[in-house]
DNA sequence: GATATACTGTTTATCAAGTAAACATATTGG
DNA sequence: CCAATATGTTTACTTGATAAACAGTATATC
């Protein structure tokens, strides 16, 4: 089939109208007032909102109000509050990039590559809150996947199997951004106030936890390990993101390797 | 600190109340009429809904309308939504487990946990649309992660090896989980109507994601492999999941002969 | 057994949020 | 110049969570 040559104006009206918006395509009015608001202002807004104080304080009215218009306004820009959250989510993968590298060091750039997707979480503690609608197309998050992909260019695989290892790295970089997430939020919490969950939970779970329901939980929730009390004295083999992450580059590694070898290990 | 002589109801007060509840946490009331639903009932009914017709459906009205009650009458039995959600989540979580394996076979316990864990996002799929608070902490999510835990009973790990490891097939699992899901939702909505996302974002994708811009990923979308087109066609290596969850085994398999021979790799 | 108490489910009432519709006003192509 | 098309606002509707007051009921206690 020979898609190729749709213009962009065709395919913005196949995407949902959020995403068409991120990809800017979007025919400036030619009559009427001039606009007072701009997409990205409106979307700026929203993410700095979300910064402060969570995705749950982005309402229409409260994104309008600090800008300084009603709330209605912004539905001359943005078709619905589902579209906003799309170009905040593409917003948020608005990163510099660093520059690749040669493909040797293949691991180094996928350790940079989920590094820098657990600064996405960190940086906006909301965006893992945003429900995920599907696969990513948006600019933004699409060049992320295009880096995830990157380190993989010159390697003897086909698109399924890089496609297998970018949601390897992606689910894990996820996960442990949502996690480093709530350690932020737990450490800034704890100083303010001592109210926070982990330490909470931890005495609660040991009384309900049993070992007889579960043999091989109850050891690791009474060490602390499971609460994650005394979150440092764990960095014997590096930090805890990077030693799942080394599990992954090395399965990933083998495969590398049996694939070219035929079946021996390095 | 001697915390293990915690009695649950003390616990019970350092939980969420939708954790206590689960937990069972909740002295059954001496005085008044008669209880004409339980919390079993309210869950189950929340659920329903949430399989028949997704998340957003499951309103405090709703579900006290399909049980014959008052939006008003449920917060006698669940303090608020969220507890309901919790509630849900925890419901979800409650299967059957497989019996265990000898040591040895610990990547096939492996495997059927992860499967294990995607059938869960299957089965409900509104399942991974709840907004996560944090680490699990109500009993059947915690069989779970004990589940988990099994196959890694009589391993050289310490604690936070092992929750490492929970994290990496825990988080693999959840994203291909929502990933089959949503796979699931295009098969079925396929055959009613031909509107479905996928299809018609590959076409829009390959006329926007640009070589220049996206070098890597280009190829990828242009032969259709990024949105995952003709799904079938991959299974040279055993299906997609498989593929994956390979690696992260192969990752673990690889550590741990490092750590028993020091250094040496099989 | 009477009655106060602690419950039950209901009714009524807020409040917030998303968004449709109608409106007055501002630009600009013809 | 003016019809057409925008813009931002006002008004209004709907849905959802949940607080508060209420009327009826079972039990503990006297």
């Amino acid at each position: 089939m020979n898609n190729n040559d749709m213009t962009r104006e065709e395919a913005g009206k196949l995407l949902p109208p959020g995403a068409a918006l991120a990809w800017g395509l979007a025919k400036p009015p030619q009559r009427g007032p001039k606009r007072e608001m701009s997409i990205d202002q409106i979307v700026g807004k929203a993410v700095e909102i979300a910064d402060r104080d969570g995705l749950a304080a982005v309402s229409m009215s409260r994104v309008a109000a600090e800008l300084g218009f009603t709330a209605m306004s912004l539905y001359r820009y943005i078709p619905s509050k589902d579209d906003l959250l799309l170009l905040m989510q593409d917003k948020a993968c608005d990163i510099p990039l660093p520059p690749a590298r040669p493909a040797h060091e293949w691991r180094e750039e996928m350790r940079e590559y989920v590094r820098g997707t657990v600064d996405i979480f960190r940086a906006h503690p909301w965006y893992g809150d945003i429900p995920i609608f599907g696969i990513p197309i948006s600019p933004n998050n699409l060049r992320v996947v295009d880096w995830a992909l990157r380190p993989m260019r010159d390697m003897p695989l086909n698109d399924y199997e890089k496609m297998s290892f970018v949601l390897l790295l992606s689910s894990y970089a996820r996960s442990y951004g949502m996690i480093q997430r709530d350690m932020d939020r737990a450490v800034q919490a704890g100083s303010n106030a001592e109210e926070f969950g982990g330490v909470h939970y931890s005495a609660a779970l040991r009384a309900l936890v049993k070992p007889e329901q579960y043999p091989s939980l109850h050891p690791i929730v009474v060490s602390g390990a499971y609460t994650d009390e005394n979150g440092e004295e764990k960095d014997a083999v590096g930090n805890d993101m990077d030693f799942g992450l080394e599990r992954i580059l090395d399965g990933i590694d083998q495969y590398l390797h049996v694939k070219r070898d035929g079946g021996a290990v390095k």
